[in-house]
DNA sequence: GTTTAAAATGTAATCGTTTACTTCAAACGG
DNA sequence: CCGTTTGAAGTAAACGATTACATTTTAAAC
């Protein structure tokens, strides 16, 4: 393997000029930087990142906690994220915990033993407390899900807002008899959208019909069905159903196609994150739009930020409401 | 931040009592083990491993090339190298390239400035006179794509068996006048597929249709969709399709559902590849399966063997034929 | 109570860089 | 012509670990 030093002997020159040559060109002479290049080519010499972060202790490495890969929401936050570091010359190690905080752990250990500089955190499963304990030591922001009681700066949307636009636009446009599909109640997202589904009736003097509400153990496109299949089954069904996720509205659409019944003249359906296959399903699907590469875009450059020693601020970005076919 | 150096003072012993504690602990004395266990827990110290990198100049890093993470084709198979390079204390860069060289030749130089010690390629868009080079100096596999000439070693399947078992079943109940949906046919894998598409037809003494025949740029879900409209707009239509992509198949599916006709009643549609939506589809859509987890398994183990400087084969592994209600 | 082998620990070189500090020579001003 | 400044290059000390080798301690054997 070529070295720094083979380089710079056979240049005839100091370590220390090799690498002004390639830090800091300008401060050495034509000549000897001329000289010194060609030798580098020559040999195909690339400074290892191993020496020089050992020197500089950076990695330029940043960790991304995610749940699971195979969850389509997280795809264009990680898009964000990628470009916005890799712009700022910093990789991403993308950490895929499966919930399983062990797994957490491995991945709090590369922080900690300084092979990564900082974290994203999108994963909501996480154990809060460690994180917390994490973030007092190391560069940490959240996105998407966050943690209201600690001071980890975080990027999200206004979740009980964009939920609240979501029912008023069912109520809007003449549902009366409307329903929920959650997913669990720890997570903060879904009680900020509850609320939101609750304001918006509220507001509209409409019930609240609990034989209306589920909630999931997971995001399953199965559970999404499941509950539906609950719902169809019932004596008086409602006219309209909000999904907090996409793959649960998706599982709901398909249990109603299934069941004969027509989207949207039947039962209208919205979702929530606007996934990808949100369009290519028949009927194509109204959903809340979330920010997703900007919000990567934003939390890495928050990290970055963080990194570098500077004071961040928590940012909420605008949600948006795709009208498609399902309502 | 905590050091060797800083242990090792306070528990009043060497550097190297410490990191003998750390990396060969029955070696060391119980008493001055357990004494410097306990300053390590006291203090939180955890070893750099930058500093252990560059004394053993390994970083037990991976990277993985794709093409793009929202192909939800790669996912599993992620998850595959994921878990096998875990198991071996070996953690994943994820390298996306969008099909863009100047992204993929920032992830080689990972590989050549000694960041990872290997790389496991997916992308089918990747240069591949680079990738050979490359695979000259360093440990390089490729998973599903690979290159027929080269003398990389990969993981895969047999697309042209694959191909032939699918179009050799919509034969068998009953179709005759049979599509392609295909990519372009610059991927190795489509050109496969492509010919164990022919093959069963004339193992049939069945006729191709070159209207029938479709190249797609890219495998996004409107080209299913587009291709399908063409077909629609025949005055002789197939009565089955093959699409090489599950998208590709979702795409065509969606057109079908819109025009009115029936899957599979007035056309059957088959993909490939089994992701996770090919199952939310209204009908389910019947494709091939690609052991997608078994082939990320595969590949690490595959890579790690390379890098600890062993022979390694190429290998195939089995596909299977998922019949659901598209056929 | 020696001698000797084995076990435990310490010393210091090393990995490949970067960089503060030093050295040297040329340029310049008076 | 000498002292001072400036620019270019070199010297050597870090960074934080591992590990071959040297040394000390311990225990066993006689």
């Amino acid at each position: 393997m070529t070295t720094i030093q083979i380089v710079a002997k056979k240049a005839g020159v100091s370590v220390a000029t090799v690498s002004r040559v390639i830090n800091n060109p300008n401060i050495v002479k034509e000549g000897t930087r001329l000289k010194v290049q060609q030798i580098i080519n020559e040999l195909n010499y690339e400074p290892s990142v191993l020496g020089r972060n050992l020197r500089t202790s950076k990695s330029k490495l940043l960790l991304a906690l995610i749940p699971s890969i195979s969850n389509p929401f997280y795809i264009e936050i990680i898009r964000g994220i990628e470009n916005a570091a890799i712009e700022q010359g910093y990789n991403i190690l993308l950490c895929e915990t499966g919930s399983d905080p062990s797994r957490a752990s491995i991945y709090f250990n590369l922080l900690k033993s300084q092979l990564a500089e900082g974290i994203i955190s999108m994963d909501p499963t996480i154990d809060r407390a460690k994180l917390l304990e994490l973030a007092d030591k190391y560069p940490v922001v959240q996105c998407s899900e966050y943690d209201e009681d600690g001071h980890i700066s975080y990027v999200s949307i206004n979740n009980e807002l964009a939920a609240y636009h979501a029912v008023r636009y069912l109520i809007k446009i003449g549902h009366k008899k409307i329903g929920l599909i959650n997913s669990h109640n720890k997570f903060l997202y879904a009680r900020e959208r509850r609320q939101g589904f609750e304001k918006a009736l509220h507001e509209s003097g409409l019930a609240i019909n609990p034989e209306w509400i589920f909630n999931t153990d997971d995001l399953g496109f199965e559970h999404g069905q499941r509950a539906m299949r609950q719902l169809l089954a019932l004596p008086e069904k409602p006219t309209a159903v909000f999904a907090v996720s996409d793959i649960l509205a998706i599982g709901a659409l398909k249990e109603i196609n299934m069941s004969g019944l027509h989207v949207p003249n039947d039962i209208a359906i919205i979702g929530f994150d606007k996934i990808s296959f949100s369009n290519m399903t028949h009927p194509t699907l109204t959903t809340i739009s979330q920010p997703r590469y900007d919000m990567g875009v934003t939390s890495a450059k928050m990290l970055i930020n963080k990194i570098k020693g500077n004071q961040v601020d928590s940012i909420v970005l605008d949600h948006e409401l795709i009208i498609r076919d399902s309502t």
